[in-house]
DNA sequence: CGCAAGTGTCTACAGGTGTAGACTGGCATG
DNA sequence: CATGCCAGTCTACACCTGTAGACACTTGCG
């Protein structure tokens, strides 16, 4: 479950996200900075990710309210993985690589990402400490 | 130019790729440890590649010959930035945090990583000082 | 010379996605 | 009660992608 969303998609389910649940025509209005779609349309596309699991509806008087079934988390690293596995052959450190040389990565990104880069790191060493005593000692001299 | 490709698509142009330039015969043996397709599903497949101009083919006798015309490098760097945008706003250090909490990174990666960060971050730094000395306080001469 | 083998072309179809109009039924208001 | 607004449902259509069969043409081989 969970798939891959398209741009549209996600931008539903971000609707859906930002509010906690909504209906076809808040979804509609959420949407309008970016869309200008019908409300049909947007009736459509939510059916069809509740045909996905994604999300579900329960009825408040005339009308549905959806809200989302997983987390944009659940989805953001889902398709993170689709991605690195289908560009790159799962390769991360390639696509970091490719990532850093397009020039979409600003000096403050970089900063953030060495932070998160180096507290997974120690949540790591952590984790390699504890194999050690179990599983000896490891290949670095 | 140089649209996001799907996996097959990948697959096919990886062949070429590798080889340099192959006719649809050899990308379909290049395909097969992967995937069985029939000649003809190649030969639509290398003709939308074409259409969408990121290859093309010369003739050599009755075959034809096809040849990528964008790179590797080129087509991931389009990709990463068309997913980035996609799933996360073009928000790049959430991108790489979903990433390492995905999983899907080892130990090792995440010391390429952090190398690769470093290069990039004194590059940019160089970069910075240049602009400093010429641009001072404002940004108009 | 005639035919098998190999090659490109055309056409087709199913499934997913973006988009929306036409239709239907209920509810509020005059 | 009648009428129109509003919400959901159905149907449709265009375009992309994966897949491949039916065809037509060329060429090497017997």
């Amino acid at each position: 479950m969970s798939r891959s969303l398209t741009k549209l998609q996600m931008q539903v389910i971000g609707v859906l996200w930002e509010r906690g649940e909504a209906t076809v025509a808040e979804v509609q209005a959420g949407l309008k900075p970016n869309r200008e779609l019908a409300r049909t349309t947007v009736a459509t596309l939510l059916s069809r990710l509740e045909e996905k699991g994604v999300v579900a509806h329960r009825d408040r008087g005339r009308e549905y309210v959806y809200r989302p079934l997983v987390t944009r988390v659940e989805i953001h690293r889902t398709m993170v993985r689709a991605f690195v596995d289908r560009v790159f052959g799962g390769d991360v450190p390639t696509m970091v690589k490719e990532l850093l040389g397009s020039e979409m990565v600003e000096p403050d990104d970089l900063r953030q990402i060495r932070t998160l880069l180096a507290e997974r790191q120690a949540e790591l060493d952590r984790t390699a400490s504890i194999d050690n005593e179990v599983d000896g000692p490891a290949e670095d001299p």
